[in-house]
RNA sequence: GCCGAGGUAGCUCAGUGGUAGAGCGCGGCCCUGAAAAGGCCGGCGUGGGGGGUCCGAUUCCCUCCCUCGGCA
């Protein structure tokens, strides 16, 4: 019999940790985060990782483990939550996969090719190119190496034709090629895909109404710290809040502009992960309404595993 | 009450005698090693109400309503 694995995703200021904690209890899980910013230890409040009180009550995984100034991304995440998944089932318990990263989500469940293909120096080189002569620059040359790929994306996505050519420079085989191999684990575990979903006029206030949370815990003094200490990276700097606390420490714009900001990209950022999720057929809907309970959230999703 | 300005998209506004645009907002979509990133697409509208002139009005005229500023 396939050992199970649950998947609790949902647009950002969802619920999704409460719930979690809760459906975790009951089926005897550990939860495995699938977050690529609360991955990162120094943002805790920014990237509204779930508190001491809920990690007491549930072991919580791949939480603020990496420092803010290193590179992170999906391949690496990939690695660690499969460590993450065999170690919980040694244990005799249930992984529960609770975030919403959508690339970390499908990474996980359907593979990503395992060529090592990665060159910052290289890379560099190649945005380097793209401002000096422009993006169809090298979306021209994409269309002599791998047209497959160059087909697949837009002459002004400058970043994944990038990292089409980089791909290319480094292991002589056009992306398109490689990424057809790929391999998930939903052969391997029995697993399903629950999405938490609001109506979008209540998620938007609940995105206001956790932004006024994270200021009362202490926001601004976290991202002060983070352009304090060491060189902040690539990746966590793009944590909404970052840039937008920026422009005002900076004097472009007061604080009540910056809220404003923040709210705005989250909605936005909402948006594309409930696209992103809508296309996965997988998912299993579970329609909440904005004064339902944690724990009854949790039941529901409870009778449908059992 | 009088004088002036104005009522066009969710907001701020542009424009035209031949049924309307722009920015922001909002919505939809793409996504394989930066993904809270990056990219693409969509006007979403009884043009304040009513009447008149005209082949035809959002545009011209009359009237009513509303908003803002000034004078009382």
């Amino acid at each position: 019999m396939k050992e199970k694995i649950i998947f609790l995703t949902g647009p950002t200021a969802a619920g999704k940790s409460e719930v979690a904690v809760r459906l975790a209890r009951k089926i005897n899980a550990e939860i495995i985060s699938c977050d690529s910013m609360q991955i990162y230890k120094g943002m805790e409040v920014v990237s509204s990782q779930p508190g001491t009180r809920l990690r007491k009550i549930i072991t919580h995984h791949l939480l603020g483990i990496v420092p803010f100034s290193k590179e992170y991304n999906a391949a690496a995440y990939r690695r660690g939550a499969l460590k993450k998944i065999e170690q919980i089932i040694k244990k005799g318990k249930t992984p529960l996969f609770v975030g919403g990263t959508g690339l970390y989500m499908s990474v996980l469940l359907d593979g990503i090719f395992r060529v090592k293909a990665q060159d910052p120096l290289l890379r560099q080189r190649l945005y380097r190119q793209a401002e000096d002569s422009g993006s169809s620059f090298l979306y021209e040359r994409l269309l002599k190496v791998d047209p497959a790929a160059a087909a697949k994306i837009h002459p002004n996505d400058t970043r994944r034709i990038v990292r089409a050519l980089e791909v290319f420079e480094i292991t002589g085989k056009p992306i398109s090629l490689l990424q057809k191999q790929r391999k998930g684990i939903t052969d391997k575990y029995d697993v399903r895909i629950f999405c938490l979903n609001i109506e979008r006029d209540k998620l938007h206030q609940r995105i206001a109404e956790r932004l006024d949370g994270m200021f009362k815990r202490g926001l601004i003094a976290e991202v002060k710290r983070l352009f304090s200490r060491q060189r902040l990276g690539k990746t966590a700097a793009a944590a909404i809040g970052i840039k937008e606390l920026n422009g005002y420490f900076k004097g472009a714009y007061d604080l009540s502009e910056a809220k404003r900001r923040m709210i705005r990209n989250t909605c936005l950022y909402a948006k594309r992960q409930l696209t992103w999720f809508r296309k996965d057929k997988r998912i299993e809907w579970i329609e909440i309404g904005g004064s339902e309970k944690p724990t009854a959230i949790a039941n529901r999703i409870f009778k449908e595993i059992s």
